[in-house]
Parts: C-alpha cells; sequence; structure tokens
DNA sequence: CTCTACCATTTGCGACTCAC
DNA sequence: GTGAGTCGCAAATGGTAGAG
C-alpha cells in the first residue's frame, strides 16, 4: 500500500492553487513506482509554484483516508521539505531535477517502502508493520526535524500484547516483507535508511517489537477515537494546522429499528443453541430462530444478546465449565503473553465439547424454563422498577461489579447459587475438584499440554501404581496425576476465574473502557521503564547516530523484553 | 444514569485462483 | 505442490442510542 501524488488536471490552467486536487493513489505493484514517481515530479512544480501544501492534502482523499496520522505527518513533512528547499536554492524543477530528487528521496522513500503490502485485506496488521517502519526510519534515520520524542512508542505508548494469532501473522508478513526487501539490490537498500534495520534485525528486537508494538485495536483506537489526549498531540505536532487526527464521528446514518425485548422463550432457545452450537449463530439462528414466530431475530440480535456477559457466564456456569472456559480464553487473550498453549487449549476445549459433555446436559433439549429461571437468578438481580413481571432481565451487576468488584458479594452469590442447585449433587463433585485443579492447576501451569493427556490418562494409573512401588519420590509422575480430569477438569477449573472475569468486565461498554484504561495504565505500570528508557534513552542514541547501522537499541530493549519471552517460551 | 438492543466496522478463516 | 493474493461470509469487537 503505497501512496503517491498525482496531479488531477483541472480545466484550464486557472488552476487556483487553492483548489488544486491532489490524490493518493495505491501502488499496487513495483512498476507502478516509476510511474508514481513522475507523479511526484509534477508534485515538485506545484510545489515550485508555492502551492499551499495544507490546502492541498486537506482536499484530498487519498491523504484523508492514510490511515496512520504519522503517514500524513511524513508525507507533509516531505512535502514541506521540498517546497523550502525548491525555495531557498530557487530550484527550477525542470532543470535542476538531481537536486530535486535527492531531496526528494525522503518522500520516495516512503512510497517505496510501503509498495510490498497487499491492499485487501488484514489492513491492521499490515498497518501496525507500517508504523512500525516508519517508527524505524524516523529513528534510525536521525530526523532533526523531529522532535526528540517523536516516536512511534511516544505516540502510542499503551502496552498491550496482541494476540497469538495476530502475532503470527504479523510475523508471517513481516518475513514475507523483508523476503521481498532482500530480493532488492543493496543500493536500494540503502535508499531506505533505516529498513535495513529490519531486515537485519535479531530474532530478539523482532521479538521486542512484536511485544510491545500496539495491537491493530489500539491503532484503531487512536485512528477512531481521541483517545490519545490532544494535549499530548499538541504538544509533539505544536504548529500542525492540518492533521486532524481525530475523527469526526458522525451521527448514525441509519433509522434504528425499534427494539424488542427478548423474552423468556427466546432466551430459552438461545441457551439452548448455544448449548448445541457454542457460537454459531448462524447455525442457531437457522434452527432455532428461522421460523416465522422468530423472525425478527438474526443472527446478529444473537450473538449481541449472548454477548450479554452475564447471559454468558450464567449461561456456561449453569450448563459446562467448558463454555465458561472459552468466554475466559478470549478475555485473557490480549494480555496473554505467551499464547504458546492457545492452540492447545481450544484444542481442549473441542475435545471436550466433542467427547463427554463436560455440562450437565447431554442434549440442549433438556433445557426447559426452569433451567432458564436458574441461569437469570443466578445473576444477582439489581432492585430495579418492579414491573419486571416476564422478563426479569437479569439486571447485569455490571455496574457494581464492574466498579468495586465485590468479591465478597460473589462468593456469598455463589453459595447461594450453590444452595439453590444443590439438588443437583454432581455439581458439587465437580467443584470440588474444580478447586482441587485450581490448586494443581497452578502448579502445572507450564507443563499443561493436551498432548500428553491421551496417552498419560491411559497410562497414568498404571504408572502411578508403578511408579509409586518403585519411588515414591517421582515427583514428575505425582503431578501427571493431576492432568488425570484432564480436559473437562482443566477447563472447568477455569470455570471459577472465568466468573469472577466475566463479572468483571460485563458490559461491553464498561468492557471497552476498561481496556482503555488498561491500556494506559499498562503504560504506567510496568511499561513505564521500558518506554522511558526506550523513548529517552534510545532514540537519543540511537537517533544521534545518523548512520543507519543497525540498532544498539535491541539491547536495553531486549534487556527488559528478554525475560517475558523466556519466561514465557519456558515451557518448552 | 444505567442497561441493553441495535448498528458499524474489523477480524478470522476457508476457499479459490494463479504463477512458479 | 506451494505460496501469495483475493474474496465471501461469519464472528468478534467497538460504539450508539432508546427506554426506563
Amino acid at each position: 500500500m503505497a501512496k503517491s501524488f498525482s496531479r488531477i488536471e483541472d480545466d484550464d490552467d486557472d488552476i487556483e492553487d487553492e483548489t488544486m486536487n491532489v490524490t493518493l493513489d495505491l501502488i499496487k505493484n513495483r512498476d507502478d513506482i516509476e510511474k508514481q514517481r513522475e507523479t511526484i515530479w509534477a508534485l515538485h512544480l506545484l510545489l515550485a509554484d508555492g502551492i499551499n501544501i495544507h490546502s492541498i492534502l486537506g482536499q484530498s482523499k487519498g491523504y484523508q483516508q492514510t490511515q496512520h496520522f504519522t503517514q500524513q505527518f511524513t508525507i507533509l513533512k516531505s512535502l514541506n521539505n521540498i517546497q523550502v528547499f525548491i525555495k531557498e536554492f530557487e530550484i527550477d524543477p525542470e532543470l535542476d531535477d538531481q537536486r530535486l530528487e535527492e531531496f526528494s528521496k525522503g518522500l520516495r522513500d516512503y512510497v517505496f517502502l510501503l509498495c510490498y503490502f497487499g491492499k485487501k485485506r488484514d489492513t491492521s496488521h499490515r498497518r501496525v508493520l507500517e508504523a512500525w517502519i516508519i517508527e524505524m526510519r524516523l529513528r534510525y534515520k536521525s530526523d532533526e526535524a523531529l522532535e526528540e520524542n517523536t516516536t512511534i512508542d511516544s505516540l502510542m505508548s499503551g502496552k498491550l500484547i496482541p494476540s497469538k494469532r495476530v502475532r503470527t501473522y504479523f510475523k508471517t508478513l513481516y518475513n514475507r516483507t523483508k523476503k521481498n526487501w532482500q530480493i532488492q539490490s543493496q543500493e536500494e537498500m540503502e535508499k531506505l535508511g533505516g529498513v535495513d534495520f529490519i531486515v537485519n534485525s535479531l530474532q530478539d528486537e523482532w521479538d521486542y517489537f512484536i511485544s510491545v508494538i500496539p495491537p491493530p485495536s489500539l491503532i484503531l483506537a487512536y485512528r477512531q477515537r481521541a483517545l490519545m489526549p490532544k494535549t499530548s498531540f499538541d504538544r509533539i505536532y505544536p504548529n500542525n494546522k492540518m492533521i486532524n487526527f481525530y475523527k469526526k464521528i458522525e451521527p448514525r446514518s441509519t433509522i434504528q429499528k425499534p427494539r424488542v425485548k427478548w423474552t423468556p422463550e427466546e432466551e430459552l432457545l438461545l441457551m439452548r443453541g448455544m448449548f448445541k452450537y457454542d457460537t454459531q449463530w448462524a447455525k442457531i439462528y437457522e434452527v432455532y430462530f428461522s421460523s416465522t414466530e422468530f423472525s425478527g431475530r438474526t443472527p446478529v440480535n444473537l450473538k449481541d444478546k449472548a454477548r450479554s456477559a452475564e447471559f454468558k457466564a450464567n449461561y456456561a456456569e449453569f450448563s459446562g465449565s467448558h463454555r465458561k472456559k472459552k468466554v475466559v480464553e478470549s478475555e485473557d487473550d490480549d494480555f496473554d503473553l505467551d499464547g504458546e498453549d492457545e492452540d492447545d487449549e481450544e484444542e481442549e476445549f473441542h475435545s471436550a465439547t466433542e467427547n463427554g459433555q463436560t455440562g450437565k446436559y447431554t442434549d440442549e433439549s433438556e433445557f426447559d424454563y426452569s433451567d432458564l429461571e436458574k441461569v437469570r437468578r443466578k445473576s444477582p438481580k439489581k432492585t430495579t422498577t418492579t414491573n419486571n413481571n416476564n422478563n426479569n432481565k437479569k439486571q447485569s451487576p455490571s455496574k457494581s461489579t464492574t466498579k468495586e468488584k465485590e468479591k465478597d458479594k460473589q462468593g456469598k452469590k455463589r453459595k447461594e447459587q450453590e444452595d439453590d442447585y444443590e439438588e443437583e449433587e454432581e455439581e458439587e463433585m465437580e467443584e470440588e475438584e474444580e478447586q482441587e485443579e485450581e490448586e494443581e492447576e497452578e502448579e502445572e501451569q507450564d507443563d499443561e499440554y493436551s498432548s500428553d493427556y491421551s496417552y498419560e490418562e491411559e497410562e497414568e494409573e498404571e504408572d502411578k501404581e508403578k511408579a509409586k512401588k518403585k519411588k515414591g519420590v517421582m515427583a514428575p509422575l505425582k503431578k501427571k496425576s493431576v492432568p488425570k480430569k484432564p480436559v473437562s477438569k482443566k477447563l472447568g477449573a477455569k470455570k471459577s476465574a472465568a466468573s469472577t472475569t466475566n463479572a468483571s468486565s460485563t458490559t461491553p461498554s464498561s468492557s471497552s473502557r476498561k481496556r482503555d484504561e488498561y491500556i494506559y495504565n499498562s503504560d504506567s505500570e510496568d511499561e513505564q521503564d521500558e518506554p522511558s528508557t526506550t523513548r529517552k534513552k534510545p532514540s537519543p542514541g540511537v537517533a544521534k547516530k545518523p548512520s543507519s547501522a543497525p540498532p544498539p537499541k535491541a539491547a536495553p530493549q531486549k534487556a527488559h523484553k528478554a525475560p517475558a519471552s523466556v519466561k514465557k517460551s519456558k515451557p518448552n
């Protein structure tokens, strides 16, 4: 995804500079670059005419659509520099294009840099990489025009760990890109200034990067919302007049359809559907809601309803532990550093559903209204208006829980709930086991690999006995007795965690808010030392070396990072 | 003000095509 | 066969606004 400038001819030469259009197009392949460079020259002419860059860019749709404001900044800066250069040295672009070319290198590099990315999917990942590339260039190319602390780090100081999948994909993208770069001549490579860092960067550096770079969601947030205090933006770009970093929030364009409350019947069906099809909303819809009776609902509605944390959590807790586990998984995702065992866990989850129902029901049809009531009762009702005759909508405790996380209360509630369901003896058993699991799990966390389970499970008992006979010391074997209740248990164990997690981050809005908070808090917490060093130290240390030589920066950062990554990869 | 149904946008993933 | 680039669809996520 590269940008270039092309001039859109106006009818006459009566080109009122102020209304000139400049578009930013995507470069789809390498061949286009030359063509785009030509357009850059055309742009030079405009610049030489003293055209108002701000007014040009301000009207450029492509420019406005440029996803990341650092890109905008880069473009703007390049243009500015060129214009100043032209002006200062009284260059005639048509006669002295050698010098001009030299000076506009930055702009072309920028164009060049981005040309290797496809334009369709996975834009956010690409965006992350782009941001990183730009940062690297800024950092290692010693650009005096920038404030000392003008780095991606300083702009997006949040530290949030992308999910494993994102990272994996991201790494793939990176490698692919790197490969492409390597194909280029050394000359070209040098032109890129700073990119050599990417090409030559060490694994550790890469690991550091992917662990610190803000995930797509954060970047998205920056783009969509003014999460970053405006003041800091102003501080960084004090003279900015044009870059509108804050997206204007447009009012909803469509008329909202009338709100339809969920009836108990619908909730019950949804519950059944979730039991049977989990989060396959389309399937659930097809099976349970496609009849005319519920024609008002859509798969998206089902999903939204199910997203209601209480519904999900309670359902999960009530029907089977594995559900809950999934909920937890997704929530932890962002903060899960290692992510190494994610897949395994997923497998566990699936096998749990497939093999033996870990829940209390083996058939979704076993749900009935009483169950629904139970599910509802599970969530503490907020003393609400008494008019809730038919739908005692589980008033979400989100408020109180989110804010205060009253664990005590929850504990009480749990007890009450347990009382309620004492009839079902199994549950108690399960819970006991779960507790055991919880304890054991902590010990085990390192080596919880589902792959082992199947074997161990079968042989375990025998081994145990043998082991005991031979060496009671065999600690490892003892531990293995834990995985005994492998799949379902483990999942179950997470149940409790899930309930707390869910309770605390229930309402979508609140959860998102929380997330944001976390992002910024994290910066101030553990990130503080890191970035602070990173920002203040490295960039100076590095920036001071105009050389494009691979960064010394990695060292300090690595120091921080290494332990973390090591910690995570340890399990092997 | 809170809850939550509804809306908008992004992300994940499998399927497909095409070039090598 | 393999890898890259696309695309379609469904799920996930972030956000808005009506109702009480």
